[in-house]
RNA sequence: GGGCUGUUAGCUCAGUUGGUUCAGAGCACCUGCCUUACAAGCAGGGGGUCGGGGGUUCGAGCCCCUCACAGCCCA
């Protein structure tokens, strides 16, 4: 670095981030660091959980790519082959619902328009907004490989999405069937288990009589339902309820429709609750269903698609549901047969997109068969082929896995991957399963034996795929690999390594993605799920938009800069805990960086016009700062590969942060200024603490980019090859790290700490100087004490400095403890002594009780015959410290009379 | 109802196989400072019976049982 002052000099007092950040983005794309093609290198890859197209950056996403983007850059200083591929999500229903809502602003209706006139408007819609999200991230800083940007419905992974059906139809996993399945009345389409979120709601209980068809007795069952009473097709008792024996065989009469149904039983029916009498409705609640299925009870649907009563709801047809339930209960209630309405609080399924009442619904739909496909997924997460980070997630991944569903993959939308499936006639199996029409034709024309078949007569199922079942095959089709194990890309980048996502989405997708990378590539998708939490806000509330208590992350960059805001993101994000998102954490990244540019304006403000200087880490030093220094940044490296070996990102950050700030700025820089005020740094000592500032900024670069490309570039005149993105990361010296070196430093700079908390008590300034006296524990810490003087003084303005183990003090001196060694500084006339006494005493105290502890479990022969020695030993050596330091205590308190 | 986490300083969290003065960190708080990089800073300081109870052990924040509370997932 040359201390050329045109380039240097009046750099501002204040970091700013928002020139910068972009300078260096842009040098990155412009030099392609962030592109990877493959080679002979190891690769690292992560693949984006995409997000969808037409969203914008939210804190989530924040984070998610924050904790990506570090792993990635580190990967890459480690000179993997890295390799970030981003990419969004079409996300079927979200995306759908947000046309038809435009639509709808404009006077337009889904219902009246064709398929493609649809599709023209949705892809409008994705053109205008889509990818929004992603340049969004590139202020954040992300080092994705954007020439590898993917969407999941563009051609290749459409055709991915297209033939994975076919194959799976063929190996038998996919089948068509009549099924009792979770419908969305909003957005009139069919949902996945997955896809419905259950809430606690406050209900009424009706408590409804029906009438038996032979006596005019009635029996009584509670429902919080009632609209559904019109389809009921029988009622149900246990059949040990003594109540209810004499009833099962009779009918009775549904209330309004006045239809005569029978009276069952089945082990089903829990006695205790309601009244012990179930209502059956095979069509609109699961288990009736199955009860139904068992007693081949009719099925009676009174529902349309969106939730208004059909025809068998007469009278109350053409109402919502919700409308007609309030309808029923009054119209039974003057017709005397509510017994009584209780309140009560029950769970309800709501749709994850659209928030509406999930309606259980017998439906005509598409299945996946998961048993036999999914076990490979359970038994490579069980045994760790696929790491979870934290680990405790693998239990609610196994919980899943051993109670998993057939998967309802069929949605009733247009916008995504259109089911090929061909239907030649209106039998539930006149279909056939092709990629194309043509070949639909001719596989329709031997399966319907009918070679007179045209294209006319055959028919596309109108329906598309679930979002996921696109996104489960991610890992392969971003690199073109679905079907295709021999692409070049393929073969290099899959498996990948790390996938980083929120544990919401563990069973949606990460469960799928390696259920689907075993049943085609025999092979899993990545080696570790790294899972972090959720962004709250302070009050734990989780951050959204109808909240307003998320703020917009751009803004935050803006404000705090990017590298403040990633700091900000990690400090308080351990693996799987939920943030709790506070702006003043970006605050302290933010000054963070601040701290970093004026270490580093402090290294240039000491540079001599025109002197050229070499970043030296000063290995051969021969001074005790060097080296502590050296240890502790060879200590620190150590920590943080373990950290990150281990997925513990803001522990790494935060040893990270320590380094910097306490050790190379609190004491290094301090002790490297000049004696003399005004005086600059040696060019020994600058180039060392340049050397040492270069390592820094390495271990700082995956979570501040910015700012450390920006002192790195600053600190030489680097080329393309020399960027520090693509720096190697900084190996450890094991030499360097050195217990002995760190105790002998930390005993100066405990002198020190004693030094000015004497100052503060006492109320002298920095400038007033003292008279140091060191009464040293023994030989060894003289020396010790001794040889280190100088780093004493450098820190502390002293008159005169004795050091020995039998130095006695002069006068009232106030006095301090520094693992055994006495601290006396003569004050004779300042000293509050009463202050004193009761500060002596305190201590006294604790050591005393520290003391009677430690000699307690000595005299306890239990102890004393079963610890290890080193365990009694170690014990012994603390009762004659404590022993010793008493005394010290006491007679510097006899000294005070 | 089933399963899984967690409860440590005012807040957010560390605390590895039970054993050094082990009760920690950051933030917040209090006090004093514009000390020749930084007030977005410097220095100093106070603060916890480790959720309650019981047990195992020479020894428990850590292991076991139990209770309470909080949260998550599934039905």
């Amino acid at each position: 670095m040359s201390g050329d002052q045109s380039r240097l000099s009046n750099l501002p007092k204040q970091y700013d981030p928002s020139t910068t950040e972009s300078k260096w983005y842009n040098y990155w794309i412009d030099n392609g660091y962030f592109h990877s093609t493959p080679d002979e290198r190891e690769p690292y890859t992560i693949l984006i959980p995409p997000p969808n197209v037409t969203g914008v950056l939210h804190m989530g996403h924040m984070l998610n790519n924050t904790i990506q983007d570090v792993l990635v850059r580190r990967a890459r200083m480690l000179g993997k082959n890295a390799c970030w591929v981003p990419g969004t999500d079409h996300a079927s229903i979200a995306t759908e619902a947000k046309v038809v809502q435009r639509l709808r602003k404009k006077g337009l209706k889904k219902s009246d328009m064709s398929r493609s006139e649809f599709m023209d408007h949705a892809w409008e819609w994705t053109n205008e907004h889509g990818g929004i999200i992603l340049d969004q991230l590139k202020k954040l800083g992300a080092s994705c490989d954007w020439e590898r940007t993917r969407f999941t419905l563009e051609p290749s992974l459409y055709e991915a999405v297209i033939d994975c059906f076919i194959e799976l139809y063929d190996r038998g996993y996919i089948y068509r069937g009549l099924r009792m399945i979770n419908w969305d009345p909003d957005a009139k389409t069919a949902l996945s288990d997955e896809e419905v979120i259950f809430k606690e709601v406050n209900s009424k209980f009706y408590y409804v009589k029906y009438k038996l068809e032979d006596s005019n007795d009635y029996l009584t069952i509670a429902t919080t339902r009632p609209e559904t009473i019109l389809a009921d097709t029988a009622l149900c008792v246990n059949p040990s309820d003594e109540r209810y024996q004499k009833f099962v065989g009779k009918n009775v009469i549904v209330p309004i429709v006045n239809r005569v149904i029978p009276v069952i039983s089945d082990e089903y029916v829990e006695s205790d609750f309601g009244t012990g009498c179930l209502k059956i409705t095979p069509a609109h609640d699961k288990n009736d269903y199955e009860i139904g299925q068992k007693h081949g009870l009719a099925v009676i649907d009174l529902l349309n698609e969106d939730g208004s009563m059909n025809e068998f709801g007469a009278p109350y047809t053409g109402m919502d549901r919700f409308a007609a339930r309030k309808a029923i209960a009054k119209d039974l209630e003057e017709l005397g047969l509510i017994a009584k309405v209780e309140e009560m609080q029950n769970k309800l399924g709501y749709s994850e997109r659209t928030d509406a009442v999930i309606e259980p619904r017998l439906s005509l739909q598409w299945f996946m068969d998961m048993k036999t496909i999914a076990k490979p997924a359970l038994d490579h997460v069980e045994n760790d082929d696929i790491k979870f980070h934290p680990a405790k997630f693998k239990n609610s991944y196994r919980n899943w896995m051993e109670n998993i569903q057939d998967w309802c993959i069929s949605r009733q939308l247009w916008w995504g991957h259109q089911i090929p499936a061909w239907y030649y006639g209106s039998n539930e199996n006149e279909y056939v399963i092709a990629k194309t029409a043509d070949e639909a034709l001719e596989k329709a024309k031997v399966k319907s034996g009918n070679p007179a078949l045209n294209a006319d007569q055959l028919k596309q199922d109108e329906d598309v795929l679930d979002t996921w079942f696109s996104s489960w095959l991610w890992p392969m089709s971003v690199f073109d690999g679905f079907g295709k194990p021999n692409s070049k890309d393929f073969k290099y980048y899959y498996p990948t390594q790390d996938l980083v996502t929120a544990p919401e989405i563990m069973f949606f997708w990460v469960a799928r993605m390696i259920i689907a990378g075993y049943e085609f590539t025999g092979e899993k998708p990545f080696s570790n799920v790294y899972y972090h939490g959720i962004v709250r806000d302070k009050q734990r509330r989780k951050m959204s938009k109808s909240l307003g208590n998320s703020p917009d992350p751009l803004d935050l960059i803006a404000q705090f800069g990017a590298d403040g805001t990633r700091v900000g993101m990690l400090f308080s994000a351990p693996a799987g805990n939920d943030l709790l998102f506070d702006e003043a954490l970006c605050e302290q990244g933010r000054n963070f960086s601040n701290k970093i540019w004026n270490a580093f304006r402090f290294l240039t403000m000491n540079m001599e016009d025109g002197v050229s200087y070499t970043p030296t880490i000063p290995v051969d030093s021969v001074s005790l700062v060097d080296k502590w220094m050296l240890s502790r940044l060879n200590r620190t490296i150590t920590e943080m590969n373990d950290d990150f070996n281990g997925y513990r990102l803001n522990e790494a950050l935060q040893k990270i942060y320590a380094l910097v700030w306490d050790d190379f700025c609190d004491w290094y820089i301090e002790l490297i200024k000049s004696d003399t005020p005004g005086e600059k740094v040696s060019k020994v000592k600058l180039e060392g603490a340049l050397g040492i500032f270069s390592e820094l900024m390495k271990l700082l670069h995956p979570f501040m980019p910015f700012i450390s490309e920006e002192v790195w570039q600053y600190i030489g005149d680097r080329s393309p090859e020399d960027a520090l993105v693509i720096t190697p990361w900084p190996s450890v010296t094991t030499n360097f790290i050195n217990d002995q070196v760190e105790t002998e430093f930390e005993l100066a700079k405990q002198v020190i700490s004693a030094l000015r908390n004497i100052r503060a008590e006492s109320n002298l300034s920095p400038v007033v100087p003292l008279n140091l006296i060191i009464r040293a524990k023994d030989e060894v810490s003289a020396t010790m004490l001794n040889s280190n003087s100088a780093i004493i003084g450098k820190l502390q303005k002293l008159n005169s400095i004795t050091i020995s183990s039998t130095a006695e003090k002069t006068g009232l001196c106030a006095s301090a403890m520094v693992s055994g060694n006495e601290i006396f500084v003569p004050l004779e006339g300042m000293i509050d002594l009463d202050k004193e006494r009761d500060r002596i005493n305190k201590e006294i105290q604790r050591l005393e009780g520290f003391r009677k502890s430690v000699e307690a479990k000595l005299a306890n022969e239990n102890f004393v015959s079963r610890a290890p020695a080193d365990v009694v030993e170690n014990e012994k050596n603390k009762a004659r410290d404590a022993f010793e330091n008493l005394e010290k205590l006491r007679t510097q308190l006899a000294e005070l009379k």
